[in-house]
RNA sequence: GCCAGGGUAGCUCAGUCGGCAGAGCGGGUGAUUUGUAAUCACCAGGUCAGGGGUUCGAAUCCCCUCCCUGGCUCCA
């Protein structure tokens, strides 16, 4: 019989005979961990015990631990849902089951049947029933027509449109208990593993993702090999519930919304508003300082100008419809992009090449009608501010100038702490050239720069085929919420489109009229979203220069009011933003109000400040930093500003 | 927009079978004059999201609308 030769992690090099599966592998050379190894990385792949080893192969067995770990076993999870599903509810039709990034979902249609509290605690019994039951899973291969009878005879249209979208001849099954799926696994070796199951949503979910096709109930569940581990997610899940910048945003009093405004436009508080300020002035300096040459414009403008930047044809549903002025002879739209009206400033004067690239940047509040459903607190919205520019350039400027936006838009996550981004450029889809605007050439060239300027910079992106906007390729930075979703917000997108339709030309060196590119960039991408994150990524706090409120100053007793006043005078004087609690509270409370708020930095004020002239400083969290005299603390704030 | 779950005091939430709308926090008033994470007492505060229906009687059951939440689709 021949032989194999694989490589094992942890004991190197061995040979099997020709045929030799995972489990075996696993039984052999990994005795004592064969009950907590759930398959195996081999080379790039997840592989369950049914894998016959090939020459060659690098074989990392994984547990739960792993991410491949955990991979496997959600999929069997959604597996095991399945089951319970098919056996309370005869009559079920399944879609598809994955396992996801935390936990798992199977696609279901239920006919006429909803899932509610009671149906789900049912389907959470009935699962960890039939785990106890430790059926192995077992595997099938069955020929393409096979399996499509079977489904026929089944009744279920959904595997059989899956079935369609199949090329091979064979494909396999698994089959654990009562349930038999149509699958690519790979899968546990029983379902004992899972000991503990929660059913964490219902919703519904288009058949393939698209509205045409039926609705589907989706049942999404996270499953752990102990009831512990099921504590400890839940737990911190409660946890980053205390992080939701909704929750945080109501109580630090920096938005809020009214029915009566509408919903999606979020109203700034006080607090807020600081915040706001504190990032604009920001974001104004810094862009000053690059280059940028700053503008306003109206919010509203003549139904035609977006006529000819195309916008109205295009982006019709989700764009405000007309008004009319009074006399009801002209039509206008509340603007959904900003880009027009700066074409329309670069168009006032003639450009000369001299004069490119011409960077024009504005705080520019976009309305966007975005479908009820999505609206999620200041995270999507109707009605925001894009901390927008619009750099007009030549073509052999784009590299450079992406490059520095993208130094820019670094520079702005750092200063704000943010680390854990990700970046994804966009770029056409190669077999559908025909749905992009502009020319080969040009496309090539903006990607090809995109490409080279993320490299240069030592950005690592992923690049999505497929994914740029219609009039030109993007690079867009993600990042994620406290609840793990993630949301993009800086973005940078060269535009060869706009430039056409506004009819926007430079006059060149050579005296003949060129076309220049744009390029629309956001650091943050909306104001109101960047707060919405920032919020969860601070838990609300901000460092002393964003700081709403900077200075808590709190008073021992009524008897030292007039001299708490005169310290909150000078604080302010030198330009911080200061908080005077001359209640008739105790200390303590003072103290924890003031934690609540998130306010950087307390000065208690008593009989020996009082006497001294000082402040008994103390810092958000616990910490006391001591006695000092008012300037060596507004020294102090100042060095951290 | 679609599917599901929700909406009770400013906030967080309880309210059993359809039978007098509640608590804590917050707010106001008074007492207290306090030294580093909640002083005590009293008081005010409600169209139970809005509208319609069933019923002797509706926060509770049914229908419609609005809003919120989680997904789907979409997107800064």
């Amino acid at each position: 019989m021949s032989e194999v030769k694989v490589f094992l992690e942890g004991i190197g090099e061995v040979s099997v005979p020709k045929g030799t599966t995972l489990r075996e592998i696993v039984e052999k050379y990994y005795p004592d961990r064969k009950d907590e190894i759930l398959g195996a990385v081999v080379n790039k792949d997840i592989k369950d015990f049914f894998y016959e080893v090939q020459e060659g192969d690098r074989i990392r067995p994984v547990t739960w631990q792993a991410p491949e770990g955990k991979h496997i076993f959600w999929h069997s999870s959604a597996h095991l849902l399945a089951e319970a599903l098919e056996s309370l509810y005869p009559g079920v039709k399944f879609g598809t089951g994955p396992a996801i990034e935390n936990g798992f979902y199977y696609d279901v249609d239920l006919g006429d049947r909803t899932i509610g509290e009671k149906e789900i605690k049912q389907i959470e019994k009935k699962m960890l029933e039939l785990a106890r039951r430790k059926s192995p899973f077992k595997k099938r291969i069955l020929s393409k027509q096979e399996a499509i009878e079977y489904y026929k005879k089944k009744g279920d249209p959904y595997k059989l449109e899956i079935l369609e979208g199949i090329e091979d001849d064979v494909v396999s099954f698994y089959e654990h208990g009562n349930f038999v799926d149509l699958c690519r696994g790979p899968h546990l070796p029983h379902t004992g593993f899972i000991k503990a199951v929660k059913i964490t949503n219902v919703a519904g979910a288009y058949w393939r993702g698209d509205p045409s096709k039926p609705q589907l109930t989706r049942i999404y569940g996270i499953s752990f090999p102990t009831k512990e581990e099921l504590k400890e997610y839940l737990r911190r899940l409660e946890e980053a519930k205390k992080r939701d910048h909704r929750v945080l945003g109501k109580q630090l009093g920096i938005f809020t919304f009214s029915q009566n405004v509408g919903s999606g436009l979020p109203l700034w508080l006080p607090n807020g508003a600081v915040l706001r300020k504190q990032l604009e002035d920001f974001l104004y300096r810094e862009q000053v300082k690059r280059g940028y040459k700053f503008v306003y414009t109206p919010h509203i403008a003549r139904k035609h100008l977006y006529e000819i930047s195309g916008h109205f044809q295009k982006y019709h549903h989700h764009m405000f419809q007309p008004f009319t002025s009074p006399d009801e002879t002209e039509e206008y739209i509340l603007r959904p992009m900003n880009c027009p009206h700066h074409c329309e400033i670069y168009k006032s004067e003639p450009r000369s090449y001299r004069d490119l690239p011409l960077r024009l940047a504005e705080f520019g509040t976009v309305y966007r009608y975005e479908q009820s459903g999505e609206l999620s607190g200041l995270l999507r919205v109707r009605g925001f501010t894009v901390d927008d520019a619009h750099i007009f350039c030549r073509p052999d400027q784009v590299l450079d100038e992406f490059k520095s936006v993208i130094d820019l838009v670094l520079f702005v996550f750092k200063k704000l702490g943010f680390e854990d981004f990700s970046a994804q450029i966009s770029v056409r889809d190669p077999n559908n050239k025909e749905k992009y605007i502009g020319d080969d050439e040009l496309w090539e060239q903006a990607e090809k720069s995109i490409q080279q300027a993320a490299e240069e910079m030592k950005l690592p992106a992923r690049v999505m085929e497929g994914e740029a906007a219609f009039y030109g390729p993007k690079l867009d930075f993600m990042v994620r919420d406290a609840l793990g979703r993630e949301w993009q917000l800086g973005t940078i997108q060269v535009d060869y489109n706009l430039p056409q339709r506004f009819d926007l030309t430079y006059m060149g060196p050579d005296n003949k009229l060129h076309r220049p590119v744009m390029i629309h960039r956001a650091p943050f991408g909306s104001i109101e979203r960047f707060v919405g994150v920032l919020i969860e990524h601070t838990e609300g706090k901000f460092p002393l220069w964003l700081a709403p409120i900077q200075v808590a100053i709190l008073t021992i007793s009524e008897k030292f009011v007039d001299y708490a006043k005169q310290v909150e005078q000078k604080l302010k004087d030198a330009g911080f933003r200061t908080l005077l609690d001359d209640s008739d509270e105790k200390i303590n409370k003072k103290i924890l109000k003031a934690e609540k708020q998130r306010i950087p930095y307390m000065a208690v004020i008593g009989q020996r400040e009082a006497e001294e002239g000082t402040v008994a400083v103390r810092s958000r969290g616990r910490k006391q930093i001591g006695t000092m005299t008012v300037e060596e603390f507004i020294e102090f704030l100042k060095e951290q500003l």
